[in-house]
DNA sequence: ACCTATTCGAACTTTTTCGAACGTTTTTTT
DNA sequence: AAAAAAACGTTCGAAAAAGTTCGAATAGGT
């Protein structure tokens, strides 16, 4: 067996559960613990996963968006606060708009005024900060839960009939090259839905997002009609990155 | 078990519930108390949650879990906590559930136990109740919002495809000749497609709900194969609904 | 044949997990 | 409110599991 493609699986398997053990890795490809181990070093220096005792695990900064409970997002609580009440100034009452999972776009949900909007989410945290917002039409396309959001859905024709005004979108990592990225292949085809069916495209992301990629492109920068961050991204960054269709704002 | 991925349930439930108990979790686990601590004490040093005796809570300010819901139905609560407990005898692990809206099977959700499970509901209330049970599968259909239910016919096909086992259907008004009943025509066609796919039937209703009709049938009484209902229900009430196809049982 | 990358063995170190005895806090009983 | 009981926590240390380092054997490519 090639390494790569013991890498393929292991990224595989990563995606699937999270996490992976040396032993189970070890036993499943008939290779000892050390060379499971060096497979791992190497991704680990790509940046794929992180290492722990007895195996490894997504890495922090990938996994983020997959999972809104983790600690990590606090962490940089007050730029995506930022970046949230800046999103608030497009949208209007009577809008019709999508928010994409995430720990960004969850606190754009909790600054929604409760009047007449229309937002499509398959964030289950999202959904339970508009459960008293009764103003808001709340649109969910269905799925089963992974973490805390519904993915895998069946039904994303249904979605395509509808007429999303503006989509506010989250990645793991946005790159010059290869765009904006995530860790987990399951939320690709909702994502691609919802921008396929917004006229407008907003992405949210604070400055630890930029000069990063995960594992799998989802979208270029060219889809991307505004890119909100907050103050942190250097001002190399914000020369590179000013450069393409999208605008890129800086919220204070 | 990884450490890291006990590491991260840990904090998954914590910010879902608030707090977490140590004897809870090294049952959770299958490892001993002592080692829930250390876990405990790894995370307090990085400041992920604050150590109480028996267990930890958010490190943050809410010693509480996040409840910005609306007025539950508190009317005859007791009574269908009653019923709640005496449904979940007929929960085994691994069963493939639908929990229908309403307010008690939003008890059966509370009272779910986390363990292998899967759980369909286009309840809002009760996928909050279960955001933080990791190991229950939850699966939703779509639909938009019209209160805390999810309703819209949209992807009832792909419904179909699911195999349900148990459904505990609720009701607004059940009765002799007009069988299940309620009052606005948009959850009958979920509530139709739930039966049609579930191979066993229980219907969970307190005393109140007997002996009247609301405005549309949307399905009789011999489609249920278990009534479960309260004590307080009349033996008069009692002699006339045993007869049917349906097993009559109260909760005590 | 030479170089390089992969894989693994073996001795040694670290981390993790847990048992058991002994304090401490919380709850219940009197 | 004091005493007793139960539950929880701490310390020490040992056993097991996982990781590290070093170096050697193997296989592929040039």
């Amino acid at each position: 067996m090639l390494a790569a493609a013991r890498h393929q699986i292991i990224l595989e398997r990563l995606l699937a559960e999270g996490a992976v053990q040396v032993s189970e890795l070890s036993e499943r490809f008939g290779v000892t613990p050390k060379t499971i181990r060096e497979d791992l070093e190497k991704l680990e220096e790509k940046g794929l996963l992180r290492r722990t005792h007895g195996g490894a695990v997504a890495s922090a900064e990938e996994a983020e968006p997959m999972l809104p409970l983790q600690i990590p997002n606090t962490k940089h609580l007050s730029e995506k606060e930022a970046i949230a009440r800046h999103a608030l100034r497009y949208i209007q009452p009577n809008d019709v708009i999508a928010l994409d999972a995430g720990s960004t776009t969850l606190e754009i949900a909790k600054r929604l005024p409760n009047e007449p909007l229309t937002v499509l989410t398959n964030d289950l945290l999202i959904m339970q900060e508009l459960i008293g917002k009764d103003r808001i039409r709340l649109v969910v396309p269905g799925g089963y839960r992974q973490r805390n959001v519904l993915i895998g859905n069946e039904a994303l024709d249904w979605l395509n009939r509808l007429n999303v005004q503006k989509l506010f979108l989250t990645a793991t990592g946005i790159h010059e090259k290869y765009g904006l990225t995530v860790f987990t292949g399951e939320l690709i085809d909702l994502k691609k839905a919802y921008m396929t069916n917004a006229r407008e495209i907003y992405c949210v992301a604070d400055h630890t997002k930029f000069d990063r990629a995960a594992l799998l492109t989802f979208a270029s920068l060219d889809e991307v009609d505004v890119l909100i961050t907050d103050a942190g991204l250097t001002d190399d960054a914000v020369r590179r990155y000013e450069g393409g269709r999208a605008t890129l704002e800086r919220a204070l």
